[in-house]
DNA sequence: ACCGTTTTGGTAAGCGCTTTCCAAGAAAGG
DNA sequence: CCTTTCTTGGAAAGCGCTTACCAAAACGGT
């Protein structure tokens, strides 16, 4: 923005009220410093006349802290991280702090880019949404650029996985899948194929495993896996592999909703009958999803109450070690996984 | 963020280098101005070495320019706004520029507040992507935000109406839902619902007018219109009432496709099959709601590049009178609406 | 009436950068 | 070899604020 002559500065405030501009500085911001009543409505009543809006760039500066808060998601268009970013958002105003969003597009050093650039902004804090990879090089630099981060005096909070040394929204994936598995096997299914999502992602990795170990330690037969994108398409593609190399699975679990959507429109495509022919388990229970045909049994996450939690980790004096808040997930029975005769 | 003494300033890089501000300046960020290579080099050097990241409010403070854009959008958690604001996210990073989000869930003062926030950021531009409401006294107000922000050096881009005098996304609501009237009007149906939105909604509005007279230019009967909220559950509740009053309806239109996806499982919760005893329309086209069954048909919007469009016209030279970018809709028929016999 | 406290307004420093202006050295031209 | 013109580094001003710090005024107590 150039700054044209129409921006209305503090001085200008000052010189309509005829008062200094340290003055005009304390009535329009409350400070400790008290303002003698007639001189603050002065500036007050100046400050509405000319339509002023304090340079927040320059208070910054001023006072050395922003109200910017960085928020790096995957994708803002999946249904997940905009779930959360919406709680992030609501907290925020809340807290009279500003969102600044940043879409990392699975591109891990878009991530270090991005923080640099809130650093760079001077933001107070930074909330890491995605799920980590299994990559310890890029682990590495994050953790180095995340110190900076500190050193700069500000602050990072992780949503998912207690990976980096920071506070954290800890995400239960493993301990709901295999809540989730129990409760399909009491429903009598035994034979389980997983859509695991992609190899390196800690969250696929996690309900999958979850997944697995709930179904084996509650009786049934260890689920084959196919591995895919954790899209909508990636689900299509993972439940035609499925089909082909297990056509005799019961039941299938894609590790989130989205995936389980493609799954669904998979099955259909083979003319497969849900939940008769084969029934299916998704995780995340994304709201919009939730009027699919057959309705998904899935794995309740508070998106929203993830987000503002976040952010109020956030506003909290930080502590001395990381501090983890722990969200489980809530298994939802629906029609998509009815009693097995 | 208090600034800590961690924070690696200019002038410690220049120390480090042993060189100016002035020359430390001009290395790093070259400007017109010439460093000699080796001086350059020293500098970069000693940058790398420190993890310097320049502070970007004192780069805005003296440049009296930032990089900052504004998106105001409904709800982050909506689909129809999370598409576009993928679309925007994408194309700011593009152009190098930062994106800060601001949610008004409905709250058109919200709007405002927003706005003057962005002012105090000394934002580049600010994109509105709300709906307007048919409300003359905040459009007023809107205006006059507008202009000030204008004055103080910013754009203002919108998309839907172009009812500001700024650059505008259009989106042809009206225009797409008559080519969707005349197309259903042309598989034979011929009394119609419309679950309408809210009154006040120009967006809601729009459809539902441009609908209804598409449906009578096409020799359909007028349709019966019952309104509710542009949600999931606002479709859920209309079609209910539609039911009641209306049974007689061969095909609903929802005036977006999350209402519609509501209307079905009103349908289906009175026990009516779909799309035998009663056809289905919806709008947008929304990505994840493209699976549920039946496959609805609708009007496709390109809502990323929408949001992407928002923003190129953000980056263009500001022209002499406001731009308007029309973007059409794209009618998709799918199973909810069948060839009636 | 005097002195010590409190207010409370103003002056000015300073936040970290960019950029103008100046000066010194290098290059070029006669 | 001297003058003119470039080139390039550095000093310093300034972006719009906040906030010590200072000083004047008001107030209280004796």
């Amino acid at each position: 923005m150039r700054d044209v002559a129409g921006a209305v500065t503090l001085s200008d405030v000052a010189a309509e009220a005829g008062v200094s501009v340290a003055t005009a500085s304390r009535a329009l911001n409350g400070s400790s410093r008290r303002v003698r009543d007639d001189l603050g409505e002065r500036v007050r009543a100046a400050a509405e006349r000319l339509n002023y809006t304090p340079n927040a760039q320059a208070q910054a500066m001023a006072r050395g802290a922003t109200t910017v808060v960085g928020l790096l998601v995957h994708d803002i268009s999946d249904p997940y991280f905009s779930a959360i970013a919406a709680g992030v958002s609501r907290a925020a105003e809340d807290l009279g702090l500003l969102v600044l969003l940043g879409s990392t597009r699975g591109r891990p050093e878009e991530e270090l880019r991005y923080l640099n650039t809130i650093r760079a902004q001077r933001g107070r804090a930074a909330i890491l949404t995605g799920s980590r990879r299994d990559d310890p090089v890029h682990l590495q630099r994050l953790v180095a650029e995340v110190e900076a981060f500190g050193r700069a005096g500000g602050r990072v909070v992780a949503v998912t996985q207690a990976r980096l040394p920071v506070d954290t929204v800890v995400i239960e994936n493993r301990a709901s899948a295999t809540a989730l598995a129990r409760e399909l096997v009491g429903l009598g299914y035994r034979r389980f194929g997983v859509l695991a999502g992609p190899r390196a992602l800690l969250t696929a990795r996690d309900r999958h495993r979850g997944f697995h170990d709930g179904v084996v330690a509650a009786g049934g037969k260890p689920p084959v896996a196919v591995h895919g994108d954790f899209t909508r398409d990636g689900g299509y593609a993972a439940m035609g592999e499925l089909l082909d190399t297990a056509p005799h699975v019961e039941c299938a679990f894609a590790v989130n909703d989205v995936m389980a959507v493609g799954a669904i429109a998979a099955s259909r495509a083979r003319g497969l009958r849900l939940p008769e022919d084969v029934a299916l388990a998704g995780f995340d229970d994304i709201a919009t999803l939730r009027d699919v045909t057959p309705a998904l049994t899935t794995v309740r996450l508070p998106l929203e109450e993830i987000g503002a939690q976040a952010m109020a980790m956030v506003a909290e004096e930080p502590a001395a070690s990381p501090r983890r808040r722990r969200v489980k997930g809530q298994v939802v029975l629906r029609d998509s996984t009815p009693r097995r005769a």
